[in-house]
DNA sequence: ACGGGTGTCACG
DNA sequence: TCGTGACAC
């Protein structure tokens, strides 16, 4: 929770970046020919004409809203262009948009810690930098500084004159002003410069905003759009928070804002003002009202935290009413294509940034017809995540029908019908959290992991779509939960694998403990192993050591040719439910480091040659994992868009 | 029957 | 810890 500061030590230069609307813009640099015109982004345009998720400045101007439908936009503004969002299996496809978002993000990252609040939004704390400036600047430098860069608008101190003065020059220059002002607008400078280079280097504009923390940034950045920038002076915050519609703060724009105007008829950050702490503290409870009381006052302590890569990934979709999903094999089926986009953007993540996702989670809304209540809730699940398609596919797919049966279990529900059994799924979503740094070595591993098994995976894939059809449970029949949870081979081969058995124990504590405690091994590259086909699967070990110490190899003795492809023989074998040969498993799958001839090395993918080489000599890795540095690369416009 | 798809955070 | 709800863009 954000800490207050005092105010007068908080002399920070926080900036608020937000793009101008941005997929439009995105749209627009690979469409040139309609720039300048009235544009929107819009996705699913068969039903009214789509949901419109950005519109351009032009549009703005007859009327066009966020949140319309493409048919409404295009009756205020017949001459609008409607611009679909990608849609891949089935589902819009956001790619572009991270993407172009992160290549700003690299651009801004460049001269202060950069916090990535959204997919086009960043914090920056330019602190440092504006210090610098000013100690090694004196305000004579101006002279020397592009005209252009100086153009912000700088809000006055006084209630209705708060319009705004000229310029950072103008502004800078006055003999009265404070150090915290002259901070301010070398941030400004600092900003205005970052603006440039994000216009020259991506071709996109932006907004922003510069005060001594991040709420009043935040608050800046939207007062003058598009393509403009504006300052908040330490003077002006007192009069502009005093007629500030409570509403307009973040945070304060849904319950907790009506809250304040019905309850306590707040109307204006001003009002706040009136009601001491204990009071706020009382009715909101201890953090939110002292947050409260401070943001009342402009103070907040919350900090610009240095991160530029998102926490979690998540794809989802929305089954409409009539679009609902009403049979196990059409929630499998978007499942898997949910969880295929979602395996690639962890695959990407893993590639450039180096890291590894460790939790699964399913969310999906669903109702029931036949109840009262009929959008009933939902439960969310989660399990460790595995790396693999296949994987993911499998375990989504268990915490579906886990959580299929607490929807329909808790109230029971005498699901008969065939296709429809009297639920409808509405809304499906899969997410992966709880990313880390990871182990060096673990992309090689799994990539070379993964290549002993392309087909393999994808048959078995296969075949856990087929075999729920050839379940009884669609056509006739109600299907318990029992049934629910054999789709799938299921090859229920090692006791720890992610199983969830709700049928027979629903989740019990114990197994969940010793499941979580059993993969925690957080850094733990058999962690990502885990129910890989080639698995030496051990807890016991450490995945550094096991890195460093032993390698997984393919048995090419077996199958010369190719060595990274295994026989279904082999599958079989490792894929025995005998957990308690773990070690004699372990013998058969592993080298010591020392053991092995280097010449197998020739034998694996070129790619990762080299990476393997590096496990093989740990002496020698300094510092591996800093490699090149990966965001950078993440960020670099690799691709034409 | 929907702004949709993502993302973060606070709370119990 | 997990699951939920709120909020935001």
């Amino acid at each position: 929770m954000p800490v207050a500061r005092p105010e007068l030590s908080d002399a920070r230069v926080i900036a608020h970046v937000d793009m101008d609307c941005f997929y439009v813009q995105v749209e627009q640099r690979k469409q040139p020919e309609l720039r300048g015109l009235p544009t929107a982004v819009v996705q699913y345009n068969s039903w009214k004409g789509g949901g419109l998720i950005a519109v351009s400045y032009e549009a703005r101007k007859y009327g066009v809203k966020r949140s319309m439908r493409g048919d409404e936009a295009k009756e205020v503004c017949p001459q609008i262009h409607l611009v679909q969002v990608p849609v891949a299996r089935g589902k819009a496809d956001l790619n572009l948009y991270r993407n172009a978002g992160s290549e700003v993000v690299s651009i801004l990252a460049r001269k202060g810690r950069c916090e990535r609040a959204s997919i086009d939004e960043v914090y920056l704390d330019l602190t440092d930098a504006a210090k610098t400036m000013l100690s090694e600047n004196p305000p004579e430098m101006l002279e020397a500084v592009d005209d252009e860069v100086l153009k912000s608008h700088v809000l006055g101190p006084d209630e209705d004159e708060r319009k705004e003065v000229e310029n950072v020059r103008e502004w800078f220059c006055r003999s009265s002003a404070e150090h915290r002002d002259k901070l301010l607008a070398c941030g400004a400078i600092i900003v205005a410069d970052l603006r440039m280079q994000v216009l020259k280097e991506t071709q996109f504009t932006c907004s922003a905003g510069i005060a001594h923390n991040k709420m009043l940034a935040k608050l800046a950045s939207g007062m003058n759009k598009p393509a403009q920038q504006t300052v908040v002076p330490f003077s002006s915050v007192e009069g502009l928070l005093a007629s500030l519609p409570i509403k307009k703060m973040k945070q304060l724009g849904g319950k907790l804002g009506n809250s304040l105007q019905s309850d306590l008829g707040v109307n204006t950050v001003g009002d706040l003002l009136q009601f001491p702490v204990e009071k706020l503290q009382e009715r909101y409870g201890i953090n939110t009202g002292t947050w409260l009381w401070n943001i009342a006052r402009g103070i907040s302590g919350d900090e610009v935290e240095g991160r530029i890569l998102p926490k979690s990934h998540g794809c989802g979709k929305n089954f409409p009413g009539p679009q609902a999903l009403r049979k196990i094999t059409s929630v499998q089926r978007w499942l898997n294509d949910l969880c295929e986009e979602l395996s690639e953007r962890l695959q990407s993540d893993l590639d450039q940034n180096k890291r590894v996702a460790h939790t699964l989670t399913l969310h999906a809304r669903a109702y029931k017809s036949n109840d009262s209540d009929s959008q009933r809730k939902f439960p969310s699940k989660s399990c460790p995540l595995r790396y693999g398609t296949a994987k993911i596919q499998e375990d989504a797919l268990k915490l579906f029908n886990s959580a299929l049966c607490d929807f329909l279990g808790s109230h029971r529900g005498e699901t008969q019908g065939n296709p429809n059994s009297g639920w409808g799924v509405t809304a499906l979503s899969v997410s992966a959290s709880k990313i880390l740094a990871a182990p060096p070595g673990t992309a090689s591993i799994l990539r070379f992991f993964h290549s002993c098994e392309p087909s393999s995976s994808s048959s078995e894939q296969n075949f856990s779509e087929i075999i729920p059809d050839s379940v009884p449970l669609s056509p006739s029949g109600s299907l318990s939960c029992s049934e629910l949870n054999q789709a799938g081979p299921q090859k229920r081969s090692s006791a720890e694998e992610t199983q969830i058995n709700c049928g027979s124990s629903t989740l019990n504590r114990d197994d969940q403990k010793r499941k979580s405690s059993n993969y925690k091994g957080g850094c733990s590259i058999l962690g990502y192993l885990q129910g890989s086909k080639p698995s030496c699967s051990s807890s016991k070990y450490e995945g550094a050591e096991i890195a460093q110490e032993a390698l997984p190899v393919p048995p090419s003795e077996h199958n010369p040719g190719r060595p990274l492809k295994r026989s279904p023989e082999e599958e079989n074998r490792v894929s025995q439910p005998s957990l308690d040969h773990n070690l004699q498993r372990r013998e058969m799958w592993t080298y010591k480091v020392d053991e092995i001839d280097p010449s197998v090395i020739d034998e694996l993918p070129p790619e990762i040659q080299e990476e393997v080489r590096g496990w093989l000599r740990p002496p020698k890795r300094a510092n591996p994992v800093k490699r090149g540095s990966s965001i950078t690369n993440y960020y670099l416009p690799s691709r034409k868009m």
